[in-house]
DNA sequence: CGGACGAGGATTTTT
DNA sequence: TCCTCGTCCG
């Protein structure tokens, strides 16, 4: 017990060891707040409290992976029975426990942004809005997300008179129709969007006080990460878990809230001792990471933000000055990006650093003169439109570097194509699924023999999938038996073999391994990926006692993971909790001032620092302008030895050039800590569109096309799997007769054979391939070489095109 | 199906 | 300007 405080700094043994009744720990950055999260869980557990009775939540899986990692070397096996995970994740296993008490089949599916955003629009056709931009399935959506975090379900938004004059005076009239609708279909579906995974929690524990209380008596001890971060439902989620106990620990820092455009409340974290009175409050104000010039600094700029009351902190950096911020003012954005990738080089510069070896010495403090590895190095920007010409210019000078960016793993298609089946099989009223599957690959079920399920389906109130089992239609029963098929399989085999055989057998991987091209390459490696993470290990389920069991290792853990569960955990995972695995290490990195919140780099350089961009606000509405600066406050605390910012006093955007004004934020730091100054610059006074320095002659040139953007190269890719489907199709053109085979003679269409088109004239086939998973033979791709240079090579479908044999 | 084409938009992002 | 999305067409 005494060494896990050992190492605390009095403030963070403080914070680590009341850990009874409410308490509020303010980390500043570079705190060490994970480390008093963990060392608190750690002591608690010391201290005599069953892991099983504690409850810890963050916003991100990487958080909670690194949380449970710590606590795990600390106390080793136990702390597999703490309850960690996200938000969403664990109120996921509390609902899939509970469903049936809210009317949801306990194999509920998840629908991501992706299917909702997809519901909305078909509801929209189904109502005639489809071409509405008032109506917009993004917008719409967007809307209903909001409401639904702030607990505004279709019910109480109908109640409102001012929502419906709002929506009246705005000609969004069928809004409320539209959510009603949405809302009916995903409970139709059996399906829970992420927004239904907080929100259903409410409705749960409002509903059934006796749910509640067991969880409330399961929970003894909460604790939240980056508090600062939650919305209305967390908080209400969270509140009413601690509410009796009391034993409720936040952790966060308001200086850091940037969040607010996805439903963050920074309220939350201001008004925690307002919730629980007798809460105290921990002040982590030693920052270890970065040094006194950037601490300095930070504090200057964010002091400019309306004082944040009794939260108020002021952090002090524990390591030497360091280096002054450099400011690099450039005339053009392509210079900027000239200079900054200039400034990378010198500091990565010598030779055998970066060799492939281990290489340089990354111990804090080290002499500056010597190279500093790439992956040392950050460049930020506001928006991720900036990071091409950053790209473009690290290119040039041949320096390593990774850009992250936000679309999830999950939204690849062929991801969504594989889980699409694995829903269905798992949930057959997903509808969204089934839509997504059922004529792909390609089985020539269009819109015609869909729209007649569809119809069947609404008319006797069923899902798809069963107006599809009970259609006579040929090509539908195809499909409906290939599913029932794979169902039927699922029994025997293990998750991982199932998987493999889905993908397989629907013939998803077929179309990749066919297409031999890099981005089918890729595909198949995102699909063994996926495959891969079915053969996990499951986490202990939430309703098992860790005390009945303890101790052992083996204990509980005879489960296997079900499908249902491997799902659950897909769909709430993302592109950011599987990456730095490969030997993409030592590369700069690149990313947007949000997705840098947590980390730390030795170095880093923000870029764009000017009016309109960074800060980026329309109006001069302060709340706005306040969020905005403590972005810029997270940027320049992300660096542990020297922050660079950077400006143009031009730029492209949108496509035209545009005149720039420093950001006020580079005068906001403290001229001490700052080489290079805006104010004494030509480029400052012009302001406006009017003068900008000698801007007659601006030093940019025309845009160049860059190169197609390659910073992962395709790997190679082993074949998922022999793929005997293919194969088979292709070696054995001539069709099983089953009756529609009066193809005007496929046969005839052959390497070589002369062929003329209506429009294109004559020309020569080159290849002839059958469309995999076509219902038919006529589905022929033929590719043809046309005698006349201006038609060229172009490939034809033998279904649409009329060729001609000569 | 998949390629070609035109319109419209263009913060920040997790789950 | 440039990328994404939806529609049209062979």
């Amino acid at each position: 017990m005494e060494n896990i405080v050992e190492q605390l700094n009095p403030a963070q043994r403080e914070a680590v060891v009341n850990f009874e009744g409410p308490s509020l720990i303010v980390a500043g950055a570079g705190s060490g707040k994970t480390r008093v999260l963990t060392s608190r869980i750690a002591y608690m557990i010391a201290s005599g409290v069953a892991p099983h009775n504690i409850l810890a939540l963050t916003f991100t899986n990487k958080a909670a992976a690194e949380m449970r990692q710590r606590i795990e070397s600390m106390i080793g096996e136990r702390s597999r029975w703490i309850q960690m995970g996200t938000f969403h994740s664990v109120f996921l296993r509390i609902l899939r426990a509970e469903a049936g008490r809210i009317g949801y089949p306990p194999a509920f599916t998840i629908y991501d942004t992706t299917d909702s955003v997809s519901l909305v629009r078909s509801i929209c056709r189904e109502m005639m809005l489809g071409d509405n931009e008032k109506y917009k399935p993004k917008n719409v959506f967007s809307k209903i997300s909001r409401l639904k975090n702030d607990l505004i379900t279709p019910a109480v938004y109908a109640e409102d008179a001012e929502f419906a004059a709002e929506d009246r005076k705005r000609g969004t009239g069928q809004f409320l129709e539209i959510y009603k609708r949405y809302t009916a279909q995903c409970k139709a579906n059996g399906a829970m969007d992420f927004d239904d995974l907080l929100l259903n929690m409410v409705v749960l524990f409002k509903g059934h006080p006796d749910v509640l209380e067991k969880w409330r008596e399961r929970f003894r001890y909460i604790l939240v990460d980056e508090y600062q971060d939650t919305n209305h439902v967390q908080y209400l989620i969270v509140k009413a878990l601690a509410m009796g106990h009391g034993n409720i620990c936040v952790v966060g820092d308001d200086s850091q809230s940037i969040y607010s455009f996805r439903g963050a409340r920074i309220e939350n974290i201001l008004g925690f001792k307002r919730d629980f009175p007798s809460a105290r409050i921990y002040k982590l104000e030693q920052n270890y990471r970065s040094t006194q010039v950037i601490v300095g600094a930070a504090n200057g700029v964010i002091a400019r933000n309306e004082g944040s009351g009794e939260l108020k902190k002021e952090c002090f950096s524990a390591g030497e000055r360091g280096e002054n911020i450099k400011l690099l003012r450039a005339y053009t954005d392509r210079e900027e990006a000239e200079m900054v990738a200039g400034e990378i080089r010198t500091l990565g510069r010598g030779g055998n650093a970066h060799g492939g070896l281990a290489g340089a010495s990354s111990q804090a403090g080290s002499s500056r003169s010597e190279p500093v590895p790439w992956s040392e190095i950050a460049v930020l920007y506001r928006v991720n439109a900036l990071s091409r010409g950053i790209e473009e210019a690290l290119r040039r000078r041949d320096i390593p570097y990774k850009i992250y960016r936000g679309h999830s793993f999950f939204d690849r298609k062929e991801i969504k194509d594989l889980l699409g089946y694995l829903r269905l099989v798992v949930n057959p009223r997903d509808d969204e699924a089934f839509k997504r599957v059922v004529n792909y690959p390609a089985r020539g079920i269009g819109e015609v023999t869909l729209g007649r399920v569809a119809a069947a389906a609404r008319e006797k109130d069923i899902s798809l999938w069963e107006a599809a089992v009970e259609s006579e239609d040929r090509k539908i029963g195809a499909f409906t038996e290939l599913v029932q098929g794979l169902s039927l399989r699922r029994a025997e085999m293990s998750l991982y073999e199932f998987g493999r055989e889905v993908a397989v057998r629907t013939g998803i991987i077929g179309i990749y391994r066919a297409e031999g091209s890099a981005e089918g390459a890729s595909a198949l490696e995102n699909i063994e990926e996926l495959l891969n993470s079915m053969a996990a290990e499951p986490d202990v389920a939430i309703e098992e006692d860790g005390e009945t069991t303890d101790g052992g290792a083996a204990g509980g853990q005879a489960a296997a993971l079900t499908l249902e569960d491997w799902l659950g955990n897909v769909a709430l995972m993302t592109d950011m909790d599987s990456d730095d695995d490969t030997e993409n290490r030592d590369r700069v990195t690149l990313m947007t001032v949000h997705s840098a919140k947590g980390l730390e780099f030795r170095h880093v350089f923000i870029v764009g620092l000017e009016e309109e961009l960074f800060p980026l606000v329309r109006d001069g509405d302060s709340t706005e302008i306040e969020e905005e600066r403590r972005l810029f406050y997270v940027a320049l605390t992300r660096a542990k030895e020297r922050s660079f910012v950077s400006m143009a006093g031009s730029r492209f955007i949108h496509g035209s050039m545009a005149f720039r004004r420093p950001s006020r934020f580079v005068r906001e730091i403290d001229r001490r800590f700052l080489d290079g100054s805006v104010m004494d610059d030509a480029m400052h006074r012009g302001g406006g569109g009017g003068g900008f320095g000698r801007a007659d002659k601006p030093t940019w040139e025309p845009r160049k096309v860059g190169t197609p953007t390659a910073s992962y190269a395709a790997r190679n890719v082993v074949p998922v799997v022999p793929d005997a489907r293919f194969r088979k199709v292709s070696a054995a053109p001539s069709r099983p007769a089953d009756g529609e085979t009066r193809t005007p003679a496929n046969s005839d269409f052959a390497p070589g054979t002369r062929v003329a088109h209506a429009k294109f004239g004559r020309g020569t086939v080159e290849q002839v391939e059958i469309m995999a998973g076509a219902a038919s033979a006529a589905d022929l791709k033929i590719t043809v070489t046309f005698d006349s240079p201006a038609h060229g090579r172009k490939t034809l479908l033998s279904k649409f095109a009329k060729l001609e044999i000569l």
